[in-house]
DNA sequence: CTCACTTTGTGCATCTGTTCACAAAGGGAT
DNA sequence: ATCCCTTTGTGAACAGATGCACAAAGTGAG
């Protein structure tokens, strides 16, 4: 039986942490610049917008890097989330499909700001192959195992057609990455080791369009019974 | 006291079943049009990436759809989880910020397939006002209040810069609309009653670099033991 | 009708995450 | 040094989500 210690430094952060880390990497990042020298968990949290326990819970996580009184250092605490986030590192990105939506990935700055750096950008369209966008050279996707290995690319993001999705993910974890930010509206299926996050912009749509059904319910006397559709008929 | 009956048709769906409901639709309109009538939990499941209790708990929350023995019948599954989704009536959506992602989310078919329209594009540069963007005419943002109004705008998009997103916020939910889908790396604050969602290019890949960082280190010699640092003297 | 077989719907145990509330720790004033 | 004030770090209660495993419900063959 594993004996999981309850120490600090344990290393398995839980996920819901890791997924709020860079949010309070970035409210620490504006602080800096605005010359905060030291912030207290209750004002992290709301610059953050969660909770201050969550907040001291999430960075107990990390270590005990506050003092008691006083706060957390602006800059060490950036120190420390960056380095447990593997953002000490320079990451070499590949954007794979350069439409509207590989443009926008490209030119984004917030990829680049943080140890990331777009290595690459691969098409199979001869149209764009060759085209010079966010001084890259667009290059053909027949080039996709070359370049990883060239390159040291070590995430790949999938900005394509649907239809195109699985194959591009065939060959990338097939190269030997195992890391994708996949955009495309299908569900990747990977080899174990491989993490697969997902963007999806028209599911956040329809949650949004969900609760905005509820909220639209709710005010027009309650929800509309009895559409109640005989079972069966339909086909 | 408020007594929830543990029934199905409770209207008290979990948040997690909320956000997988899209991806069931998804999986089920690929079957659909590949002629598929009837598809039992365990494929559905499968096709949707999660397991088959999850997904039968899930569907449970809407009503009892299925038949034991034989599985759910697709097109009835769609009309529900449409019908529970909202996207049975045609949402109205404005997309403020016409950059590159703008044009992106303007051009992506997902969002007009299922009940979403792209009533609107506003933006703040003269240069791109008047542009003419999948069919659509750039508004100038001064005109935000009155398109929302006239054309029954409900969802908002900000895919503006960091720097104007919390202004057009305010505009937005002052002019009633109470569902907001963010792209700009910001906590936006609203008033009670609006939803936000952000979708975050650079915390999905900060995410992955966590892992892949953990992945690196787990093969160059198993996880660093010991590494134990000193506390206190660190700073 | 009865039996064998399939597949749903769900009670229950478990795990993960959140929130409360407070003891412990540190700072600064006197 | 002592006292008071602030703020962290965390135990414990609670809440929410997951997954197992099985009874209940349905189909179809004989």
């Amino acid at each position: 039986m594993i004996r999981r210690l309850p120490q600090a430094r344990d290393r398995g952060i839980p996920e819901a942490t890791v997924a709020r880390l860079p949010l309070y990497l970035r409210a620490l990042t504006g602080m800096t610049e605005r010359g905060v020298a030291t912030v207290s968990s209750e004002d992290l949290a709301e610059a953050a917008g969660v909770n201050s326990a969550k907040l001291r819970k999430d960075l107990s996580h990390l270590g005990s890097y506050g003092t008691r009184g006083v706060g957390y250092d602006v800059e060490y605490l950036i120190y420390q989330i960056s380095r447990e986030l593997g953002l000490t590192q320079d990451w070499a990105v590949a954007i794979v499909g350069v439409g509207n939506l590989g443009r926008a990935l490209a030119n984004y700055g917030g990829f680049v700001s943080r140890g990331f750096r777009v290595a690459a950008l691969l098409d199979s369209d001869p149209d764009v192959v060759g085209d010079r966008i966010a001084g890259l050279n667009v290059e053909h996707i027949d080039e996709l195992e070359t370049v990883i290995a060239r390159r040291g690319v070590s995430i790949v993001v999938i900005a394509t057609p649907a239809a195109a999705a699985q194959q591009v993910c065939d060959r990338v974890t097939a190269a030997g990455v195992t890391s994708i930010l996949n955009f495309a509206p299908v569900v990747l299926s990977v080899p174990d080791g491989v993490d697969v996050r997902k963007v999806d912009l028209s599911i956040e749509l329809q949650i949004l369009a969900f609760h905005e059904q509820r909220k639209a319910d709710r005010e027009s006397g309650g929800p509309v019974m009895a559409e109640e559709w005989q079972r069966g008929e339909s086909a």
